[in-house]
DNA sequence: GACGGCATGTTGACACTGACAACATGACAA
DNA sequence: TTGTCATGTTGTCAGTGTCAACATGCCGTC
């Protein structure tokens, strides 16, 4: 008896935390299947469990897939957040222009490096409630840790953008939807859609074009 | 006999045009329920045919998606033209920025009049070779009608803004890329992924320093 | 003008999925 | 000790894509 599928610890009762062992189990199929992977039933294979008994942490699929989403956007912050400690510009105005630069480099290089996770975060989103759109702003967490949300970091280089001078005031609003656009743009046509194919060479060339696009355009 | 399927008449003896008849009962369902809704035995049904005749036309259900996303992505190019013929500004130089406007604006409003369409559109690509991305510059097919795809009309925009002295030459290279990835992120962003339920004000904030930044940053 | 080939459409089956209902187990409190 | 109830299991159902076997009737050939 008692087979464990990461651990060797032998299953206690009734398995002690089965909604992150399924969550986790999500993750590691949507790394390379992508959110299609994340199947109710696969998951609770993969988390060496019978199915249905995911049904006792999530509602339906959908909760799950939400789950495993969230997740993944987190990763992506992450990765956002490192690349922007990595900037070692000195001088303010540059520091800001570099830390929007990074941050833009990490979405684009984690929709590559991730495809499965790139597209898992923003396929989750699929049921939610018209909820103001609170979630950008992730709602009650007070800014403490790490916690912020890839929309949270983009805000804070182009405020810092603006703070510097660099940036006009009157300019700002509505920043934060053209930077992301063309981001998440070029992440999609790269990962999933008509630029799948683009040689490697190419591929550098759009991913600079489109940076000095934003830096240019703001 | 020669009766339509849509209409009340009996259906004569093979029925003629299933092919033709699948894929629009496929763009029909997409249009209300995306690419999900394309589904091999819902098209066949919507037909008036028993499930499995689809595959006397189609390898397998990739291949109708493929077919029916080819007409989404056709309308949108129709949807571009469209909106760059109406363009009544003279002056070369405006008109040659005012039309690339135009496509921009089409493309985000095909996203946001027919998301079902347009998700189809590039859900479609799934599987189709790597064949050096020529898809992209439409192959053998000679510019001649208006059977460009909305790569080949942005290209011509851009083109023209070189020519009338508005982007340098320098520049032009990889600019199809960012030019789209704006319109393209933007699109989906709002379509599908986190700003779907933004208020409309804002929607329209979005479009706009949306569309500047390119025209700025070009 | 009869005949036969063959593209086209149908029926039936199988494995897979998400979801529901009924049942089993065992942790924990009374 | 006992009973409750969250948690996990078994069984089932409708729906899907796909394959194999079968039916139909259009067309060219003799």
């Amino acid at each position: 008896m008692a087979t464990a599928r990461t651990s060797a610890a032998a299953r206690p009762y009734h398995h002690g935390s089965l909604r992150e062992a399924l969550v986790e189990a999500g993750l590691s199929l949507a790394r390379t299947g992508g959110p299609e992977a994340v199947l109710l039933r696969a998951v609770s294979r993969e988390a060496g469990v019978s199915h249905n008994a995911a049904y006792r942490h999530f509602a339906d699929h959908d909760e799950l897939l939400g789950a495993v989403g969230e997740r993944c956007m987190r990763r992506l912050a992450l990765l956002m957040g490192t690349r922007t400690d990595e900037v070692r510009v000195r001088q303010p105005v540059k520091r800001a222009r570099a830390e929007l630069d990074a941050i833009g480099r990490a979405y684009i290089e984690f929709a590559q490096t991730e495809p499965g996770w790139f597209r898992t975060a923003f396929a989750a989103v699929k049921s939610d409630q018209p909820g103001d759109h609170a979630q950008l702003s992730a709602a009650e967490t007070p800014p403490s840790a790490r916690e912020l949300n890839p929309y949270q970091l983009l805000s804070a280089r182009l405020d810092r953008l603006v703070e510097v001078g660099e940036v006009p005031a009157e300019r700002r609003p509505g920043a934060e939807y053209s930077a992301w656009s063309v981001v998440h743009g070029l992440s999609c046509l790269l990962v999933d859609g008509p630029l799948r194919y683009l040689p490697p060479a190419e591929i550098e060339v759009a991913i600079n074009t489109a940076l000095a696009l934003v830096q240019r355009g703001l």
